[in-house]
DNA sequence: TTCCTAGCAGAACACGCGTTCCGAATAGAA
DNA sequence: TTCTATTCGGAACGCGTGTTCTGCTAGGAA
């Protein structure tokens, strides 16, 4: 493989450009103008190299369909999450309703939703979550669950104290292990039935000022 | 105002449905196709009426250039921040350099940079920082600063120490207080010519599991 | 009735766009 | 030199797409 002319690595970087500004891909004659080149069919031979090498992608069915196959192309989508309502030790966590219209939304990647469904998001209130490494005001994004594997990080309603937790679930036996995730802190111990799991704890985002 | 007819709700549900799967809006002859309409002229008319009412806004100059004014159109775009390197207590923090590529990238949202320039990131080694509430793992998403207002939540280097601490700034007197995010926890004290500022901390991110 | 408007159907037009064809220029190999 | 591959210029073709023009129909209002 030898290395590209200096029309083809215009070309790419002229396609890099267009696709960050515009979020479409450009036409062939888009490259032409931008990249100041005298024929369609110079653009198009050249880009027929660019496909050939390896550098890009294009579907003949779609006009302005050129795809980047470096990564450094179009930029992935946000997730719209719902804010459910507010987490607070004192009070029970708000039901998420799938298919709800929620007033607040928050935007996610995909690697906090992790591309579940059912996700959905509570906004702390007050400092008694400290002991899992949320403050008041962050925003916790939760997958809907009533079910979890050890290990995992839930939020739960202990029945007896009628408190709401974030919490590393470990069942020991006939008894559960709930775990800080500030493993300086010491773990509560409670029976299985005790324990309504809530959710799923999938990402903690803290916005500081 | 009235109503929408059953046709411009139809052709307001495809758009948005269409934008979402496809990411770029139809063409007249697909809302034609999807709606099941008999003319491209009766899409057109309606397409008229919608523009009129508020609900879309049309580029005339630009095809399939249908733009969504609910918010519900098009998702935003995540951000890409290149992962600099590790920050624990007891090591200096990495540099950025802007410009410079860097090998990680982790995606975040407008709202976790803010639209700032010279963002990078940061993966949490160790159980160190838990008083900033961050964990092993965690990622802190940074602005290139070395000043900061009072109360803003930054990086520094303690020469003295030689140690690398996130704390909310404080300035009292010829002293400086630096704060931890968890606030049942003591603050330090420091002259400012112990103190080195390497960046303001935008947002933190903890990913669980 | 007459007149007006909303909504629709069908056809045509103009332009953007990808593609293709023909041919010229250039450079290197035989 | 002659042959060949690469690269390029110019032009045209065909299709997708937005737009517009001409009628048609139904339903009120006067």
């Amino acid at each position: 493989m030898k290395g590209l002319s200096d029309k083809q690595q215009a070309i790419l970087d002229f396609l890099r450009q267009f696709i960050r500004n515009k979020d479409y891909p450009p036409s062939i004659r888009d490259i032409q103008l931008g990249c100041k080149i005298s024929s369609t069919s110079v653009v198009d031979y050249n880009l027929k190299a660019l496909e050939r090498l390896g550098y890009i992608r294009r579907d003949r069915e779609v006009s302005r369909a050129i795809e980047m196959l470096d990564g450094t192309g179009r930029r992935p989508h946000t997730v719209p999450v719902p804010i459910v309502g507010t987490i607070a030790a004192g009070s029970p966590i708000p039901v998420f309703e799938p298919g709800t219209s929620y007033e607040e939304v928050v935007n996610a990647t995909e690697e906090m939703t992790r591309g579940k469904e059912n996700v959905y998001a509570l906004r702390v209130k007050g400092t008694s979550m400290i002991d899992a490494l949320v403050n008041d005001g962050d925003i916790v994004i939760m997958e809907k669950t009533n079910s979890a594997e050890d290990g995992e990080m839930i939020a739960a309603w202990l029945k007896d104290e009628e408190e709401t937790t974030l919490k590393r679930l470990y069942t020991e036996g006939d008894r559960i292990r709930l775990q800080p995730a500030n493993e300086t802190m010491k773990p509560i111990y409670t029976r299985p039935e005790n324990l309504e799991i809530q959710g799923r704890v999938l990402t903690t985002i803290s916005h500081h000022n």
